[in-house]
DNA sequence: GGTGAACCTCTTTTT
DNA sequence: GAGGTTCACC
């Protein structure tokens, strides 16, 4: 296929900073790897081509992309491609001495961060109650997407308490850190960036020669044309660290402002707003010819995002033609969506639609769980994208940190983690002292434990941590041998114990566990032969910026794929099925609180409230987007969520979709939200009826559907007439006593139902609802 | 002092 | 439904 007129303009620009808005579908890894194939044919050579990508996945793609492009012609792994993340890891590997990481940090993901962080509460003696640890690192890893650093933010001198316990608890957190010689995801930018900034600020010292010049001034100036995808979901430290690398490069950004869904992270889609007018010369081309999807799917997906303001603004068109119908199915349950899914798959690969191109999106993880019960039920094969992966189960978790010890003894977190495990009567009191003692010398836990009698650790318990550490000393002579990888993980599983542990345990759970160990040690050993040269260190790497264990290929290849639509991002399927499009399940409720708070408070949205919403909705645009060919979109009437029963209203963004793209009817106007309601409260399977008529004095008449999608909550307490209630929270409600007043809740089930209304002047009274009455 | 069982809470999205 | 925490028992 040639490039089109716009692609070939981005393909070819050269001399001036480029940014090129490609709408979704319309090419945009084709120009990327044709632009750098470009490069490459015209004699630039690879190491000095940097292309940047947001995830691992995308990464991999656009490798083997370039390679086959390229075949024979031009040694493309010499390109620099990967994530700022794993880009930044690789420079700091090399040049890391000087910000305080060694050849060999480790890298701390989410569940290493709270652990540590837990640590520090424990230590500084605060209460996890008050504040929660995930909190904090929250808060850290804010400041951190931000660029600042704990000592800027209290020169800035915000008071404030969230603001002091951050910089106490952050400060006394990033000194462990270093110490264990590790470095969190946040930290991988800001040292990275910090590195770069400082090379060259130096003078040079007379008489230097140029062996002495710093290397990293070389590595800013090594690139002649960098690359970066999805620039608006980079945050300011990504986008500094793009600047740094690019000192003398030809920049090229690609992105599309209707796609930045990560603004929670830190992302700031300002940055790709701004980026033409802060680079004279630059030059912006508009990517609009679609070539992914049919026309209903993108009219769908138009009707959604045009309702967002402050966006540049494209137009997508395509010339693909019409296609069929999006389909739009009402269902009672998030049981009855999950049959409805599986027969959409049925139907799909009836159709001779592979497998691998049909894909279903949920908002939330928590979503999947029903799903996949079904699926597992019809015994179909699926392949979860993200969410708990290979790497994150314990028993992965613990080989690693075993590994990890191995090579670094400063590790702490490793350390507690596997001290125990598998029980050897080392517990908490024992370990409690010795870090106290290593608190108090600045020492390693592993030091500590050599002499654990210092720390006050006696009899039976000193005994067991010297066998301990005889057993690690014994382990890590191992690996400085140069034991091979495999073989390595296998001699630690063994000599620990912890397979043992497993095999004795004896359950299906356990069983299961030892697979994957077997598996694990089975990847390890591939991982060797196929890069001879890397040592565990890299292989470590590897294992914590790949997120998902889609990479292994363990066999689920040609398989359903499950995943939140934050992992959609990128991919493209022939089939889509979106569920869970419900009010407070998509947009999220988190979001929807920041709307019910404005309405009750009697103001408008925030800027960051609206900001939010508009992100919902720019994922939603994103999900449908995905589609190419099929788009099937779900919601329920009532959902168990979080171990609660919610009814739901269709979302918002069902309520925009264009009712000729669409089969089944596209409900009506919903003035009210989604409620949860409490469990045991019937809910109806009535057939469909025709819509109580607005604002009569009946219970739901604050819900109004089209014909043909059944209204939720018909019936309720007997007490109230035919018709049920449709309570929400800040409804105005009646009692003969107390006059008017408005409910702030509700429990109990049918004419039992108590409802909690606040009456000003009066407060809260509990009364039974057949005693009040809707206004 | 350590271990296991019963109870409790808390649920967005990711490198 | 999973994770953590508390408690009673070895």
């Amino acid at each position: 296929m040639q490039l089109n007129p716009a692609q070939q303009a981005a393909v070819e620009h050269r001399g001036s900073p480029l940014l090129v808005l490609a709408g979704a579908g319309t090419g945009k890894t084709r120009v990327i790897t044709h632009r750098v194939a470009a490069l490459m044919d015209e004699g630039v050579p690879p190491w000095r081509i940097l292309a940047v990508t947001f995830t691992n996945k995308a990464a991999a793609e656009m490798r083997a992309r370039m390679e086959k492009m390229c075949e024979g012609k031009v040694d493309v792994s010499q390109l620099w491609v990967g994530t700022f993340h794993s880009i930044s890891a690789r420079i700091l590997r090399r040049h890391g001495e000087s910000v305080g990481l060694s050849r060999n940090f480790a890298i701390y993901d989410t569940d290493d961060q709270t652990r540590l962080m837990k640590r520090v509460f424990k230590e500084l003696n605060r209460d996890e109650d008050q504040v929660k640890p995930r909190a904090i690192l929250g808060h850290l890893d804010q400041l951190k997407n931000r660029g600042l650093t704990i000592s800027q933010v209290e020169q800035l001198g915000l008071e404030g308490f969230m603001t002091r316990l951050v910089a106490l608890l952050g400060r006394r957190y990033e000194e462990l850190l270093r110490a264990a010689d590790a470095a969190d995801f946040g930290d991988l930018l800001v040292l990275a960036v910090k590195l770069l900034e400082k090379a060259g600020t130096e003078q040079p010292r007379p008489g230097a020669q140029l062996v002495d010049v710093d290397p990293v001034i070389g590595l800013k100036r090594r690139f002649l044309h960098v690359v970066v995808d999805e620039y608006q979901d980079t945050n300011p430290v990504q986008a500094r660290l793009v600047e740094l690398l690019s000192g003398r490069a030809q920049l090229c950004v690609v992105g599309d402002d209707d796609q930045a869904i990560y603004g929670w992270r830190g992302a700031d889609v300002s940055q790709i707003l701004g980026f033409p007018d802060q680079r004279p010369g630059c030059e912006l081309i508009r990517l609009e010819q679609n070539y992914r999807s049919t026309g209903h799917i993108l009219r769908c997906a138009d009707a959604i995002i045009r309702r967002n303001e402050g966006r540049l603004g494209k137009t997508l068109w395509s010339e693909l033609g019409d296609g069929s119908l999006v389909t739009l199915r009402a269902c009672e349950d998030e049981r009855e969506e999950a049959r409805f899914v599986v027969n959409e798959i049925l139907d799909a690969l009836n159709e001779d639609i592979p497998a691998e191109e049909i894909a279903v999106f949920y908002r939330t993880h928590a979503q999947s769980r029903v799903i996949e019960q079904q699926l597992t039920d019809r015994g179909m094969r699926y392949a979860i994208f993200g969410g708990l992966g290979f790497f994150e189960r314990k028993e992965i978790k613990d080989t690693l940190a075993y590994l990890r010890l191995l090579q670094n003894p400063n590790s702490d977190l490793d350390f507690t983690r596997i001290v125990n495990e598998p029980a050897r009567g080392i517990g908490d009191t024992t370990v409690g002292r010795l870090t106290a003692l290593a608190a108090n010398r600045n020492v390693s836990l592993l030091t500590i434990a050599r002499a654990p009698e210092e720390a006050g650790v006696s009899g039976a318990a000193a005994k067991r941590l010297h066998a301990f550490v005889a057993m690690i000393d014994e382990l890590a002579a191992r690996l400085h041998a140069g034991v091979p990888l495999g073989q390595l993980a296998t001699e630690v599983l063994e000599r620990t114990g912890y397979r043992d542990a497993l095999v004795h345990e004896g359950s299906d759970e356990a069983e299961a566990r030892v697979e994957n160990l077997d598996e694990f040690v089975g990847a390890l050993t591939d991982f060797v032969q196929e890069h001879p040269d890397q040592t565990l260190a890299d292989y470590l790497e590897q294992v914590s910026l790949v997120a998902d264990a889609d990479g292994g290929g363990r066999g689920e290849v040609r398989a359903v794929r499950l995943m939140t639509i934050h992992s959609a991002k990128g991919l493209e399927f022939e089939k889509v099925i979106l569920t869970g499009m419900e009010e407070k399940v998509f947009p999220h409720s988190r979001v929807i609180a920041g709307e019910d708070a404005a309405r009750e408070e009697g103001r408008r949205l925030r800027p960051e409230e609206r900001a939010q919403i508009e992100e919902e909705r720019r994922l939603a645009y994103v999900a449908v987007t995905r589609a190419k060919r099929q788009l099937v979109i779900t919601w329920a009437k009532r959902r168990r969520l979080y171990n609660q029963e919610f009814i739901g209203t269709p979302s918002r963004f069902v309520r925009d979709l264009p009712p000729d793209s669409v089969r089944g009817r596209v409900p009506g106007v919903v003035r009210r939200e989604a409620m949860a309601v409490p469990q045991g409260l019937s809910l109806p399977s009535a057939p469909p009826r025709a819509p109580a008529p607005v604002r009569e004095s009946s219970w739901n008449s604050d819900i109004v559907y089209d014909e043909g999608v059944a209204a939720p909550a018909r019936r309720g307490p007997a007490a109230v007439g035919g018709d049920a209630p449709a309570l929400y929270k800040g409804m105005a409600v009646r009692h003969r006593q107390y006059g008017e007043g408005t409910l702030v809740g509700w429990d109990g089930t049918g004419s039992n139902v108590k409802l909690a209304i606040n009456f000003p002047g009066v407060g809260v009274k509990t009364i039974l609802a057949r005693f009040c009455e809707p206004l």
